[in-house]
DNA sequence: TAGTGGTCTAGACCACTAG
DNA sequence: TAGTGGTCTAGACCACTAG
């Protein structure tokens, strides 16, 4: 089986990169260069340096050429589902509560509302094998034939919910981690003793122009819920297929 | 300013993706068609359709036709640097301990070596102004030759340490996040109480060939420790420049 | 068999960089 | 001014899909 052209190319320059021989801030060859050196049209050339560029190894310098990026550390794949996480997915979930109330000031704040907008709060529980494993408050501003029926809230997801007339492909959401003690009626549901570990992630969706459209928390039980990130160079957010 | 040709062409296309014009499954216009359509040629028009798979909306199924993807919810961009995760960047870092030591039972198993293999390790408190955030654990198997030099140690990064050679493009790194209660030793040096809550990131390295360099865990203090990770789509994981 | 996306080429023109 | 990357074109050939 031949390579094809461009990919023979992408792997020779990664290989470099990979192996030091080009370092951070090291300039590439010019595409004329590689053009002629692989005999290959510049076209093709610029396929594999566009791929390269892709994968996160370099970056191209109008003007002046490509030049090997400084690599990035800090950023991460996190995989994250309400109802999927590594130590115990949630078979099932109770709704606890479906509810129109007059925002808290702390709603004002998180859906940036005003005092007279109404509040939808969604609370349920997630559940493995019947028991209680996390606490889930959500919260999304009111709007006037928003149907609330109990068996679509208990399916949907939460950009779902909060995004009904929105494409998911418009919506953002951002997400915080932190670690808590339970106490007071997190402890009575959740039936943990006070001062047992949470993981605790709050959500937060907007529309794609940056308007809070939902905002919400789920309380883990520490050993149920095990976040999982990852980094490597050339990784893609999406599969193919 | 005239917009470059490709550039409105996936403009639309994204636009009408992010409408629901065009659904998850639908399948775009052809290649041949867009170039009559918008009457360019069609390396440009595949030019555009390349961005937007890049961008994770659509993916091209050879023989068929493009077609707009289902989205995908479950994976967020994670930030986290050891030194640096909002709610408290730690400024500097006091070194512990640094020991060369034959591996315990859990040691051999995460770094995957075996029971005559040394392992350094090194443990660290994080400071901010003064105070400790978090404790710092790290493992990596000894080679010999390897230098030690405290200070070293001091300010290197966790890649940096576990891949002395190897370049950074050719490592990865697996973080799994989970809260727990501080007990014991890791009491008495981040100075909290018997059961305060602790984020706990463990990490690991490993080489291209999968083969692990390095294992730690690192103990923030709740409160010291808040991780965001964003969704959105189009987002990339490297910028520009 | 007609249509689809995938690979590859040669060539033109542009703005920008840096000596 | 010579060289760089960026945009865009027309055209050729291929394997694959699906009726």
């Amino acid at each position: 089986m031949k390579e094809l052209l461009y990919i023979q190319l992408v792997d020779q320059l990664r290989k470099k990169i990979q192996l030091g021989v080009l370092k951070p801030g090291d300039m590439l060859p010019s595409e004329n260069e590689l053009s002629q050196e692989y005999q290959i049209s510049r076209v093709t050339v610029r396929k594999s340096l566009s791929l390269l560029e892709q994968e996160g190894y370099t970056y191209s310098a109008p003007g002046k050429g490509y030049f090997v990026r400084e690599p990035v550390t800090d950023k991460y794949i996190l995989n994250f589902n309400e109802m999927n996480n590594a130590g115990g997915s949630a078979a099932s979930s109770k709704l606890l509560e479906v509810n129109v109330v007059p925002p808290s000031t702390k709603m004002m704040y998180e859906l940036q509302i005003p005092d007279d907008r109404y509040v939808i709060v969604i609370k349920r529980l997630l559940l493995a094998e019947g028991a209680p494993i996390a606490y889930d408050v959500k919260y999304l501003p009111y709007n006037r034939g928003l149907p609330l029926v109990e068996r679509e809230i208990k399916y949907a997801t939460f950009p779902e919910l909060a995004g009904k007339k929105t494409s998911l492909f418009s919506i953002k959401k951002d997400l915080k981690i932190c670690a808590k003690n339970a106490s007071g009626e997190v402890c009575t549901l959740l039936n943990v003793e006070e001062g047992h570990p949470l993981l605790v992630i709050s959500q937060k969706l907007y529309t794609a122009e940056n308007k809070v459209i939902g905002w919400g928390e789920i309380y883990y039980i520490a050993e149920f819920c095990e976040l999982n990130a990852m980094w490597s160079f050339g990784q893609r957010l999406y599969d193919n297929g």
